[in-house]
DNA sequence: TCTGGGGTCCTAGGACCC
DNA sequence: TCTGGGGTCCTAGGACCC
């Protein structure tokens, strides 16, 4: 069952992890040198703390706070909102100084990744270490943040590295002081094992990471699935996971989903949201060039009990008309009068490639081509316009209801992003479009 | 520990077939 | 119809990640 580690792991290898520092709010900075030194927040659209940069840490101020918590512990913060396609032109340019020392780049999320260093000793004249740190000198030279990173044996023990001297730090574990590493680490710390895993292991002893690493074979095949396994093999120095190089073009499901706050109980308004969902989850599948197999739809109560329904589609698509039926139906299925409801979601799934679809006897092939034609359209509006230019007719009570609404804490935020937008359009001479479908 | 909006992979169990 | 064993496929749900 395991041997596949036995190849994989057959030399060491020099994997290194590299994790920028507070990246969105870094990524301010570097675009806006005033506030270099200030206390800066990212999240403003949500109203909670989505990044927070080191000067706003050491104020006591973490990831997921309420922004209005944020304003009485620390008056002077700068809050912002969250510019994803500005840090996603920094994460670019990121991995691409990270290519000129290895081609083996693994762009793990947008401010994360693994580069195997495994043989580029000779050519760069040096140790591991002197590669690491030109690497990350030249990102602080050239995009102005700063990363922190971990060079060791394996992936998880290259992560174990990245956040041991965080911000501006590099550490590097070779085999022979991994073990200094592991028992100071509760087992909670290291990627992939979760608050479950942990409770079972704290029952059989095991605290630290060295615990667990320690743990003969017998225990771990015995009582650990196949992620926990490779976890321990990597803790103690074989390398299971490869650094991933391509770059992901595709997915298997797409979801949208929406809190609101007030709850409500509303059915027009609850079946606005999840037919907005649905929208939006249709525009990137078709971004993509997919079509959906299988619908799930999901509302959460304010005790978040209760899964979703799940309905096969008669034939693949991404054209929310066609998933209007599958939609109402499991929402009646889901929506209990009288119950507040706090969530909304919808999940694209069993994805196939657009191109691949096939018509079955029964499709109307005129009927379906037409609708193709009439989202082609939509689309173009929709990159034009903004996202939500030309509506379903059935998503558009999120609006009313947003514009009914006094002076709940969350409302001024929408209103604001509508402004927003509307100045946005009006600033570049565009029309204002509410075309209903 | 949750916040909130995305995702992935694995496993167990049932259905069905030979 | 049950006896048995074995294989595959599908799905629900769990666990974890950023």
């Amino acid at each position: 069952m395991d041997n596949q580690f036995i190849s994989l792991s057959s030399w060491p290898r020099a994997i290194m992890h590299i994790d920028a520092d507070a990246f969105f709010a870094s990524c301010e900075q570097a675009i806006h040198p005033e506030l270099k030194g200030k206390p800066v927040i990212c999240g403003k659209e949500r109203g909670i703390v989505a990044a927070a940069s080191y000067e706003a840490k050491a104020k006591g101020i973490t990831r997921g706070v309420r922004l209005s918590d944020v304003k009485k512990i620390c008056p002077d913060a700068v809050i912002l909102p969250s510019d994803y396609e500005t840090y996603s032109l920094f994460s670019v340019r990121m991995f691409e100084i990270l290519r000129r020392f290895s081609p083996d780049v693994e762009e793990y999320s947008i401010d994360e990744a693994f580069v195997d260093l495994t043989g580029l000793r000779r050519s760069f004249h040096g140790p591991y270490e002197s590669i690491a740190e030109k690497m990350r000198r030249t990102i602080a030279t050239e995009l102005g943040i700063t990363v922190s990173a971990g060079v060791s044996l394996s992936k998880v023990l290259a992560k174990i590295g990245s956040k041991h001297n965080k911000p501006n730090g590099l550490t590097m574990i070779p085999g022979r002081e991994v073990h200094l590493y592991l028992a100071k680490l509760p087992i909670e710390k290291i990627w992939g094992i979760g608050p479950n895993t942990t409770a079972f292991l704290n029952k059989h002893g095991i605290t630290t990471a060295l615990d667990f690493a320690r743990k003969d074979e017998q225990f771990v095949t015995q009582y650990l699935s196949k992620p926990y396994r490779e976890v321990w093999h990597e803790l103690n120095g074989r390398s299971v996971y490869p650094v991933v190089t391509e770059t992901k073009s595709s997915y298997q499901s797409i979801s949208k989903a929406k809190t609101f706050t007030p709850p409500s109980q509303d059915k027009t308004f609850v079946f606005a949201q999840v037919s907005k969902n649905l929208e939006s989850a249709c525009i990137k599948a078709r971004r993509y060039k997919l079509a959906a197999t299988r619908l799930v739809v999901f509302l959460r109560t304010q005790d978040f009990t209760g899964s979703g329904v799940e309905i096969k589609l008669s034939r693949p698509t991404a054209y929310p008309v066609e998933l209007f039926g599958p939609l109402r139906e499991s929402f009646e299925q889901l929506y209990r009068p009288r119950t507040l409801f706090r969530q909304t979601g919808v999940v694209l799934a069993g994805l196939v490639a657009e191109a691949g679809v096939q018509y079955t006897l029964f499709d109307d092939t005129t009927k379906i081509e037409k609708m193709a034609k009439l989202y082609e359209c939509v689309d173009g509006l929709s990159r034009k316009f903004g996202k939500h230019a030309v509506q379903h007719a059935a998503s558009l009570p999120t609006k009313l209801q947003a514009q009914h609404e006094g002076e709940r804490g969350d409302v001024p935020q929408r209103k604001e992003h509508l402004f927003k937008g509307e100045n946005k359009r009006q600033r570049l001479g565009l029309p204002m479009l509410n075309i209903k479908v």
